[in-house]
RNA sequence: GGAUGGAUUCCCGAGUGGCCAAAGGGGACAGACUGUAAAUCUGCUGCAAAUUGCUUCGGUGGUUCGAAUCCACCUCCAUCCA
């Protein structure tokens, strides 16, 4: 099977430009592409993980892969897919979170001799003089095409920016900088990107009549047609510090049975076959697939251990058994004492399990909340030091929340 | 620059002097049922020392016994005109 069949069967690849001539390149490894990032965050989330699988797969068929961190965009905002404007993040901020991304990409892509490059399109893009970009760049741009693209259709309704309408022309600049520096031919991203990418295409062509080629890849949506990768607190990193490898395991350990397959498909590294296998099951035998789906992605953004523990810990949990060794934890001192006692609300708070006492509340009021595995129906429930020495306990808030207490 | 309309809680959206911590829906959270799934049903959804108190309806002042609601100024957004 060659690369952009396997691509197609993992169901990756929603749009080309130009389907021969990029078959005939990557499947060669004759390309030399690349993915822009926007450093938004500090860290990479699951969207951004899609996009550097790809990258390895094609990588691994050598192809050269660039990733381009948006140092430079990112000054500007994307508004693709938005309906309001980005928050401005300062220049700090961006440089900060370039470094961050830099840093995780690595664990992922060999960055070695000739075998990857990784530049910051804010080396060219913040230095460029804005009459002579109009004048090189602006000239090829047709406000009324750029108009009827997708991505500012919607914004239409909402309000855009001058600001965020020049993102499109900023990343087909980017294109035709890394045509001429480095040759890369074709530029990847997320379907979202489309209208985005053409621009560079058509920008290079214009420039110096050369064709260069354009493939998105689908976003990760789940069966009710959201993007996939975002709880309500916000995206799932790969940063351990900000999602743990346990909560990324769950998270994944929890897809709807409609997504198990797709997932396996699009995100692991697991041979087509095996997958096609998944395929049949049917019903609860679905909970294996999550199994696989989740220890295979916690492997490969964790490691191979985070994702051991993060497996026993959940099994622990949700099959009963002994191991709380590797859930979460939290520490009551003194400082959380009130006259020497700290009450059920208090302790749901102190380890995160609710954001406020009023909350915590509600939980104990409608039987939501458990101490290894009793449950707590007493809202004036207090606990003294001494109840709570020793091996401590586990807390539970709901179904899936649980929290080690210990007293120090 | 001018005219008009608008800004309400996580989101959408009702509310045009007291009965308003603010209808309804969505989402989230909790419970039941399950398979750590979906669907469904129920509860719940500002904060707290919790039959009570405190803070919220873009911002700042004002009128009033009392303001999300009326007035003034300001900020931001949309539409039309230039």
């Amino acid at each position: 099977m060659t690369l952009y069949d396997e691509l197609v069967a993992r169901g990756l690849i929603a749009q080309v430009t130009d389907e021969e001539e990029i078959k005939e390149l990557i499947n060669n490894g004759k390309a030399t592409f690349y993915i822009g990032f926007d450093p938004t965050a500090d860290s990479l989330h699951v969207g951004h993980f899609m996009a550097l699988c790809l990258m390895k797969r094609l990588q691994m068929a050598g192809n050269k892969p660039i990733a381009l961190i948006g140092g430079g965009t990112a000054m500007i905002g994307d508004p693709s897919g938005r309906t309001d404007m980005r928050q401005m993040m300062t220049k700090e901020t961006i440089q900060h979170n370039c470094d961050c991304f830099k840093k995780q990409m690595s664990r992922f892509i060999d960055f070695g001799e000739g075998k990857a490059l990784m530049v910051n399109n804010a080396d060219w893009l913040l230095d460029l003089n804005y009459v002579e970009l109009l004048r090189d760049v602006g000239a090829h741009f047709s406000v009324n095409r750029m108009l009827s693209a997708e991505c500012y259709k919607q914004r239409m309704e909402k309000g855009l920016s001058f600001l965020e309408f020049n993102y499109m022309i900023m990343q087909s600049y980017d294109f035709l900088t890394l045509y001429q520096k480095y040759g890369c031919n074709m530029e990847f991203g997320g379907d979202d990107q489309w209208s985005n990418m053409l621009g560079g295409t058509r920008l290079i062509r214009a420039k110096l009549g050369k064709d260069a080629y354009a493939m998105t890849i689908n976003l990760l949506l789940n069966s009710e047609g959201k993007k996939m990768g975002k709880t309500q607190s916000g995206a799932v990193w790969l940063d351990p510090n900000k999602t743990s490898p346990f909560d990324f395991y769950q998270y994944w350990r929890n897809v709807a049975d409609a997504d198990v397959l797709k997932c396996l498909r699009m995100l692991t590294f697991l041979p087509l076959e095996q997958i096609d296998e998944m395929d049949k099951w049917e019903g609860s035998q679905l909970n294996r697939a999550k199994e696989i789906l989740a220890y295979e992605l916690t492997k490969l953004v964790h490691g191979e251990e985070e994702a051991k523990k993060a497996e026993e810990g959940a099994k622990a949990l949700f099959a009963g058994g002994g191991n709380t060794d590797n859930m979460p934890t939290a520490t009551i001192t003194e400082a959380d004492l009130r006259d020497g006692t700290i009450d059920i609300m208090g302790l749901l708070v102190a380890s995160e399990l609710s954001k406020t006492r009023s909350e915590a509340r509600r939980a104990v009021e409608q039987g939501g909340v458990s101490i290894d595995g009793e449950k707590i129906t007493d809202i004036k429930k207090t606990f003294t030091p001494d109840d709570l020495s020793g091996d401590g306990f586990v807390l539970k808030r709901g179904k899936k929340n649980f929290c080690k207490i210990l007293f120090s």
